[in-house]
DNA sequence: TACATAAAGGACTGATTTAGTCTGGTATTA
DNA sequence: TAATACCAGACTAAATCAGTCCTTTATGTA
C-alpha cells in the first residue's frame, strides 16, 4: 500500500512540534501527545527512537523532555522514518540483510534491479526533504 | 513500512512477463505463475485487475490467456499499482474520500499539506517510469 | 530526604491487513 | 462434449500494526 506508519507520522508530528519551539527549553512527551492529540505511550517511544538515532535529545525529571537535537533544515525525513521503521525499502529483498532466503525469486528476480532505481528516487525524495520544510 | 504489495509485485512481474512476449499470442495465468514462481490464484486474480483497468486483454477458452493492451512504453508503473491496489498514499487522509471521519487530526493536522508534496513526487516516480524500463 | 515529574523500556493484547486458498461459474475451442 | 482458461466471490491463517499496561531509572524541588 506504500504507506507510512503511525509511528513514522507521529514521528513527523512530534519533530515538527520540537522544531517549532526549539528554542524555547524541552518539549515533554505529554505536552505534544495533548498539543497534537496522539496517544501519549506511542509519542513517547516515538520520542525515545528519535533520540537514540541522535535527532533528539532528552533530559529526565521535573522541567525534561525533549528537544531536537540540531537545526530543523538539517533533518531530512529519512532520518526520522529510519529512526521509527525498521524497513523502509519497497519490496523486502532491498533489505540490507535479505537473502535467498527471504524471497523464493531472489537470484531470477524479473524486477528487483529496475526496482532499485525507483526506490533510489523515493529515498531521494525523503533525504531532500527536511524537517524546515514541513513546518 | 512504505511496501509495495505482493499483488503490487506479481501485477508488475505479469506484465514484465507480457510484455517480453507481446508479440507472440496470449501468455496464460498458469504459464506466468510457473514461470516466476507466484501462487497460480494469486497471480490469475492480478492479471483479472489489470483487466478491468484496461492494461491488459483477455481471451477465454483453449489458446485463451492475457496480452497488454498496448506498448510498454506508455503502461506507467503506477498505472499497474493502482490496478491492484486501493490505496497509494503515503498517509490515510490523502485518500480521495477521507475527510474528518478517518482522522481525528484531519482539520488540524499539522503534517497533511507538507506531505502531499511528498505525494506528489513519489507518484511522479511511479508516473514517469514505464513498463518498458523494467524490462 | 521525600516526592513529583518525566524519560526508558519491555511485555502484552486486539484489531487490521495481507497473502493465499477454495469453490463454483462462464466462455471458447477442438 | 470435454478440456482449457478466464471470472468472481467467500473464506482462512499468518503477519503486522496500533495501542496499552506496568515497572524502572533519573532529576529537580519543597
Amino acid at each position: 500500500m506504500l504507506k507510512l506508519s503511525k509511528k513514522a507520522e507521529y514521528a513527523l508530528m512530534a519533530a515538527k512540534y520540537m522544531a517549532l519551539k526549539n528554542h524555547s527549553g524541552f518539549s515533554t512527551a505529554k505536552e505534544i501527545s495533548e498539543s497534537y492529540q496522539i496517544p501519549y505511550q506511542l509519542v513517547a517511544k516515538v520520542l525515545q527512537n528519535l533520540v537514540k538515532s541522535d535527532i533528539a535529545i532528552s533530559a529526565k525529571g521535573v522541567n525534561g523532555g525533549f528537544s531536537l537535537s540540531r537545526k530543523a533544515n538539517t533533518i531530512s525525513l529519512i532520518d526520522i522514518i529510519r529512526a521509527v521503521e525498521t524497513d523502509f525499502k519497497i519490496v523486502d529483498c532491498m533489505q540490507v540483510n535479505s537473502s535467498s532466503a527471504d524471497c523464493v525469486h531472489f537470484d531470477c528476480c524479473k524486477i528487483k534491479d529496475p526496482l532499485a532505481e525507483v526506490q533510489r528516487k523515493i529515498d531521494k525524495v525523503f533525504t531532500e526533504t527536511t524537517i524546515a520544510q514541513i513546518l
